[in-house]
This record gives structure tokens, C-alpha cells and sequence, in this order.
DNA sequence: CAAATCTCTGTAAACGCTTGCAATAATGGA
DNA sequence: TCCATTATTGCAAGCGTTTACAGAGATTTG
């Protein structure tokens, strides 16, 4: 039936096959009201006819809806941005809507660009997955009022629509099993603490041992930027001290593998004489050996929720911005064992 | 210095604000010779001042590059599509190009429309990742001469610019090495038989056991879909055999986990009961443990390479379109060892 | 049956930008 | 100094849609 799909098909082309204006077939195109029955039938044969399909810029620049939602991801490093994505992407697909990722290379420049870029119409909304200082956007977006939402990303302080986690209770649940495990010296490696996020890790972590009575030990705390190395680096700090942690509690999976590789490249082993713990629950922390314990993050459903929000908001302008926090859950799984009391040598 | 970086700002307000006619401005963001410096630069000023950014739908509407590539993937799933389009993104980066990314869930109705739309100005060029029928719109491309590359995916008996990798070569030299291990029944699991890319390698694995005079037994073979389930549901179909192989090789690292699985749920040990070998190479290849013994894809750089052929289609319109096979490597890890000839109990 | 309403459809003005063409200023040669 | 070039710049016509606004029939109402 369709003959030609291709070469640009217009809505005038379409008007003159169907006999008539070309602000008719527009309407149909739209689900406008005031189109005779028998002239939309007539119009969209004429759209299957010569394979039409309305023009995106076209509609944008007009001032129409895109029925695409924009996604602005960091990069799609870990599998963790992935999962979300994958939540977003099946939510919009459910709404028929479209979705558009664009990658920052974790470059605030470019990002800005994007964001000022996108917000000229392209899409309707924007899902903005932990930026890394998305303060400006933030601020941006809230000025001209278009929709948007922050995902696992709470800035410290702001009131703009949102989905996260709860950080704060999953690290204090890890950190408490830990203990109830037997563990008193439990080394703690951080996130990227600009990161509402990695502080509540952090937070929940101290919290824990505070409830349990033991001493918060700056020494114990290394600093991490949620990458692979710094968890290296993190253990490796960790294990030269003198009484070195029977545990080790990572504010992301990765860092928690690089911590793996860091107590194995050190003769140690994993859980017998150090447990890890990671956060996220990434794909690959089930697959690692030992399978790593770690605090899931709903992140698929993060997507998901994200996305709804967002829609909602598309629908009602003017709903009070909500921030929701999604329950985290503690996996426990092999790499994290009761501490067995023993000689030490060191 | 700028002082309204949201709200709409045009070329026209730009031209007013340097002082001179919006088609100068124009010229001056394309980088268009015929500008008097002195006068560039107060335009670029009066852009900088006012945080001017280029509207892309008008832009692309014009007629006018868009300095975007698009990506059309089936999904983000396996880790398999991140790695390649991490490729790209680092190449287009490198470039100054965007990437536009799109899904399209393996509904072949909705690629196509996608790929209609994009078409029509939107990006410059297009990449196209194991699209699962790209017939369609390799002929549509083709025709409008719009510029793209296939990704992994030489459709049979195609002639448009791709880059995939040497399947063939990869899965003969995995069968050969476990042939050498002195494995002499080895299972295959394949992909999604409508692919070159999986044809090719159960190919390998035919060649292979021919080249060593060893009979291809049908029934080792399962036919799969490049899913993790399919490689559950192979191996244990193999497992069931009443001589079974000794060695299972599957398509892909997914179906290869998935035959993992099916392995240790029958209470066989990975690799001293069977050895398993994947394809690909995925990230989480290295961390499942036993970790697998895969045939690397270069993804990453594949995805470097498509990129770098279509940016330079773009330049030279009527280059002759190629097809660049990069070469795979066998990753040995510890999911395979040589066959340790014993009682057997079955 | 004329006037008043509806329904439906056509018209035209944006939207922000590119680009060929025309116009003007500047430069060089005679 | 004047004219021919050339370097710059301004103008205006689109690009494909959306969307007020305005007609034109068709249908009601008094």
C-alpha cells in the first residue's frame, strides 16, 4: 500500500491527495475535534497512502507537542544508568511516548549546552539522571517552568520534583547487619560527597554504629567518587592500617568490586577474612564471585517512577513538585560472612 | 556576563543586540567565511552575552546541518549495546557531534518509524545497532541516500557501509581451542539464525570440527535467540543428552551464563564437568565466576570505527560504501579446561 | 422563512534558521 | 579622481507544522 515511505512526505502532499487544506490534515494529525468523520477517514488514507509521518522539528518549532522525552545520563558506564534507562524507557513506551538520550561525558559545559538546547522544544520534558552539578539546570528549568525530574539525584536543599531512594536507611540496614554480624571495625568508602546521595551512605553508616556504641573512626572513612579505582584504592588504604577493618562497606557496587580486587590482590579473602558490602545491586553484583551483598536500588522502578511523574506533570502544569523515595533493600548474598574471631597476625 | 541563558533566546535578538541583520548572525554561527572579522566579533560577543544556543529544529528545518548522529538500538540491555554505543560516544565526542539515542524495544513497526522520522532532518547520520530487520530501512536509506551504518549486523547479502567483526574466525579458533583441549562432543547453542552474524559463527563451529575430523552431530545443536534463557534452556537440553558434550560453546555471553546456570542446576561443575564458552566479551564476562571464556568482540571499538565511516561518509558523499570486519580474540579464562578423561557414570 | 448558531474547513501568520540574491561599502587600478 | 571588482551585509523566501481567525454551509430557532 505504502509507496513511498520515504522521500518527504508533507502534510500538503497529503491535503492535495485527500482534497483538502492542508490545516485539515493537520488536525486529523493532531485528534482535533472539528473534523467531519468522513473527511478524517478520507485524510488518513491519504497519510497511509503515501506513507506519511509528521515532522518532528517542524511540529517543534511551531510550537506543538514532541511526544518525546529527553533523558540526560552522565554516560552508560555501569549498568546502573542502564537499569534505570531501562525503567524509563518501558514507562514511555507504555504512554507512547518517544525518548531521547543524550550522553555529558560528565562535562558540566556540555551538559549546560544540552539542557539549554533541549528546553527549546525538542522534547517535552527532561529526565535528568544524577548529573553531577545540575544546580544551573535545576535553576534553569525551574525559571522557565518546563517539566522535568531529577533521578537519584537530590541536590542538597532543593524542592524540585523527584525520585530516589532511601540512602540514608540502606546504609544504616548494611551497616547493622554488619555489625549483628560481629563486625566492629568496618571500613566505609564514600561517593562523590556533592552527592545528597553519598552523604545520607555516609550518614546511615555512622548512624548505625553510633546506635551500636562503636566509635566513629575517621581513619576507617576513605573518600571514593563512586568510580572502580577509588574502591581499589579505598581497600587498599583500608587493609595497610595497622588494625585493619574485618569489613568494608562501599557507597556503590563498583567501588565494591575495585575493593574486591584490591583485599584479593593483597592475599585476602573474600568474606572469610574481609566481608564487602556494595550499593546499587547493579547486574553485575550477582554475577561477581563471591556474589556480592549489597543494598538494592529499586533503579528500573526509579526509572519508572521518574517517568510517571513526569507525565503527570506533562498533564497537570501546575501540581506541587513531589520528591518520592523508593524503599532500598539489603541482598545479602556471599560476600559477607560472621566475623570468626581468630589469631591475628597482623 | 550572561545574563538570560533560558529563555528563548534568537538569532534575531542577538542581531539586534551586535547591531547587525540575523543573517550576518547566521553566518557567523556556521562559520561562514564572508564576515568581516571585527564584525564576527562583536557578534560573537553579543552571543556570548546573551547565552545565544543554536535552535536545532529550526535549524535542521532549514535545511542546515544538525551536527547530531543518531543511534538506533534495540535496546540497553545485555551490556553488549553500552559498550558499542560507549564507542561511539567517545568518537562523536572527540568529533563535536551529539548523540541522539533511540530504542525501539524490537518492535520492528515502531524502527521503522523511527528511522522515517529521523530521516527528515532531525540528524545528520545514522547508526544502526543489531537493528532485527534493517531490510526495510537499509532500502529506505539506500534510495534517499541518507547516510548510515550498520553495526554488527551485515544483513545477508547486503552491500551499505558496516562494521561487524570476524564471527566466523572467532567461533573456529573457540571450537578449535577446545577441540585442542581434547573436547570432542561439544554442544552449540546459536543465535537468532536470521543474523549474518550468527549464521557465521555456527559456521566456525562446523569448520572447526570438520578441519579435526570430528562429525557434526545435529543434535548438539540448539537453536536459540541470544537470550540468557535460551542458553538455559539449550544447555539443559544438551545436559539431557545421553552421550553429552562435554564442552558447551554458546553464541553469545548471555546465552553462555544462562547455560551456566542450566550446568550448576543439574549439579555439574563448571568447568571440571563442562566447559562453557561465550561470545562477546561483555563486561560481565570477567566477573561471573567461574569467569568465561569468550570470543572478544571489539565493541567498543566497533563502535568507534562505524562512527568514524559514517562522519567521513559525511564529508565525502559518494564514497563507495565499505565493510570493515575487525578482528575477535579468544579470551581464556576459567570456564574451560582440558577434558580429564574418567568413569563415566551416564 | 429569515436570523442565529453550529460545524467544518480554509487561510495566513508565526516558529528560528539557512541561503541565494541583491545592495552597499571598500579596495585597487588606471 | 573615477570605475570596476571584491568583500560584506541585508533581504526575503522558504523549511513543515500549529493554531487563531474567518468564512461557508448546514441546522435550529422564533
Amino acid at each position: 500500500m505504502e509507496e513511498n515511505i520515504s522521500s518527504k512526505v508533507t502534510i500538503k502532499n497529503v491535503a492535495k491527495e485527500a482534497g483538502v487544506s492542508f490545516g485539515t490534515v493537520s488536525r486529523v494529525v493532531n485528534n482535533d475535534i472539528h473534523v467531519k468523520q468522513e473527511t478524517r477517514t478520507r485524510v488518513l488514507k491519504a497519510m497511509e497512502k503515501l506513507g506519511y509521518v509528521v515532522n518532528r522539528q517542524a511540529r517543534s518549532l511551531a510550537g506543538g507537542r514532541t511526544n518525546t522525552i529527553g533523558v540526560l545520563a552522565p554516560d552508560l558506564g555501569t549498568g546502573y544508568i542502564g537499569e534505570v534507562i531501562r525503567g524509563i524507557d518501558a514507562e514511555l513506551a507504555l504512554k507512547h511516548y518517544d525518548l531521547m538520550l543524550f550522553t555529558t561525558h560528565r562535562t558540566a559545559e556540555k551538559e549546560s549546552k544540552y539542557v539549554a538546547n533541549l528546553v527549546t522544544g525538542i522534547v517535552d520534558g527532561l529526565l535528568l539522571i544524577v548529573s553531577r552539578r545540575p544546580d544551573e539546570h535545576i535553576s534553569t528549568l525551574t525559571r522557565i517552568n518546563f517539566p522535568f525530574t531529577l533521578i537519584d539525584h537530590q541536590a542538597r536543599g532543593d524542592d524540585c520534583p523527584a525520585v530516589g531512594a532511601t540512602n540514608w536507611q540502606g546504609a544504616y540496614n548494611a551497616t547493622e547487619y554488619l555489625i549483628k554480624l560481629g563486625h566492629q571495625r568496618i571500613g566505609f568508602i564514600t561517593g562523590w560527597m556533592d552527592l545528597r546521595a553519598a552523604i545520607d551512605r555516609l550518614e546511615g553508616y555512622k548512624s548505625a554504629l553510633r546506635t551500636y556504641h562503636i566509635p566513629v573512626e575517621q581513619k576507617l572513612i576513605y573518600e571514593g567518587q563512586f568510580f572502580q579505582p577509588d574502591g581499589y584504592a579505598g581497600a587498599s588504604a583500608l587493609i595497610e592500617l595497622e588494625d585493619r577493618p574485618t569489613a568494608i562497606f562501599a557507597s556503590n557496587d563498583v567501588m565494591a568490586m575495585g575493593a574486591m580486587d584490591a583485599v584479593r590482590n593483597r592475599g585476602l579473602r573474600i568474606p572469610d577474612d574481609i566481608s564487602i558490602v556494595g550499593f546499587d545491586d547493579i547486574p553485575q553484583a550477582e554475577f561477581v564471585r563471591p556474589a556480592l551483598t549489597t543494598v538494592r536500588q529499586p533503579l528500573e522502578k526509579m526509572g519508572r517512577v521518574a517517568t510517571q511523574m513526569l507525565l503527570d506533570r506533562l498533564e497537570n502544569p501546575n501540581k506541587v513538585p513531589e520528591r518520592i523515595e523508593l524503599p532500598t533493600e539489603l541482598i545479602v548474598r556471599n560476600s559477607t560472612m560472621p566475623l570468626v574471631e581468630k589469631a591475628r597476625s597482623g
